[in-house]
DNA sequence: CCTTAAACTAGAACCATGTTCTAGTTTAAA
DNA sequence: TTTAAACTAGAACATGGTTCTAGTTTAAGG
């Protein structure tokens, strides 16, 4: 009623509008502190519009989070199945997850916060599932190395947190704006620790041990 | 007006109670799920008092956050205290947050998340303080030993997410029921990873580096 | 004892915000 | 042109956080 004359046709955009508008708000106001209106007014679209696309508040969080999390994963799987060693493949871990969240440090920080903000039971165990099913498939990557020796032989659960907690808490803060060093500029650091916790004990060589030195 | 008698005489307990209620709430119905109503039920009071002691909903996580979080540093600057070599200090650090974690799951589970869901610019100032202080009181204890070649030298804001990262992704796992090992099963793998991360270079001996074996 | 002020409590009233509902409008296919 | 389905608008509703007024309890001073 409101709009201008032939202004429709545009059904498919409005979802992701709609979806670009929440993560701008999110940034802006806080995932938490954001309401309805404030993304209807943004996206430019009536409530109606906007329940009809999203179930629910926590449905367009839950859409924009599998969006997100998908994305990254697909990506990390797509790099790791390109490298050929085991060294290569935790360094990848590390130095992707930097780049992404270099690139895309909004997505990353709704990302980051929405895991604890999510409350149905149902979308919790379906966000679940997806980040089980993610973890499952990188720890699949590197069970090879792990059976050659190239890496050490720990509880299956223990290789995600010790490769990739140090980088996730500090690019966690960096987002948060506690840090100033983008995690770009500290990735060596945290690939260097990330192999150092994981390699195999036997076949290591004297010069294998600070490679990143020079 | 619908209170028994002569029952008062607990003022200054009444705020605790409200406190524990309010945590035993956020266990069973998640934070966010979480409604005062619900609160004040368990607690037994009324809505005025309940806002007579704490100014807001947020101002009673805000007090439930600071309370935990403050223990939990004390407890973890304590055992500090009496650590007398890097390593000890290193696997103080994770040891101890284990130990915290399988002993109070709730408030922990409490802590880990609230630090997404306080929103009030100040409150969110207030806690940062509190988090960056207490960081830096840690990271103090170990300036010596980085000085003196025991650990590594590394960009300053990378110890901690080095040291506490792996630990702390696992335990958040564990405490959103994804994992059934609990993390003091796991304490001495973390430990290892966390010096094995920032330990000195050059004064390495052979039989230092697995002594977890046994 | 009695009075009085401050701490505290009760619960109704208020208000912001998420959600539902009804009445449409647009599109595309028959 | 007709019709059904997708979509949109915005008012009405429900829930839950917050404020407000009217108390009640306690402790200190007469």
């Amino acid at each position: 009623m409101r709009r201008r004359a032939s202004t429709y046709a545009a059904t498919p955009a409005k979802r992701q509008e709609i979806l670009d508008a929440a993560l701008a708000c999110f940034t802006e106001h806080g995932i938490e502190a954001t309401t309805i209106g404030q993304i209807r007014a943004v996206a430019g679209c009536s409530i109606g519009s906007l329940y009809h696309h999203f179930k629910s508040k926590e449905g367009l969080w839950r859409a924009l989070f599998i969006e997100g999390i998908s994305a990254l994963n697909a990506d990390l799987l797509g790099q790791l199945e390109i490298c050929r060693t085991a060294e290569e493949g935790v360094r990848t871990v590390v130095n992707q997850y930097c780049e992404w969240v270099s690139a895309r440090p909004d997505l990353a920080r709704f990302l980051v916060h929405s895991r604890d903000i999510i409350v149905s039971p149902e979308a919790k165990q379906e966000l679940r599932r997806i980040h089980r099913e993610h973890l499952r498939q990188v720890f699949v990557w590197f069970v090879p190395y792990v059976q050659s020796g190239d890496m050490k032989q720990l509880p299956a659960d223990t290789y995600v947190p010790i490769i990739s907690g140090p980088i996730q808490d500090y690019a966690g803060q960096w987002l948060s704006g506690q840090l100033t060093t983008p995690p770009s500029e500290v990735k060596d650091i945290f690939a260097d620790a990330a192999w150092n916790g994981v390699q195999g004990v036997e076949e290591r060589h004297d010069d294998d041990r600070n490679r990143r030195a020079s």
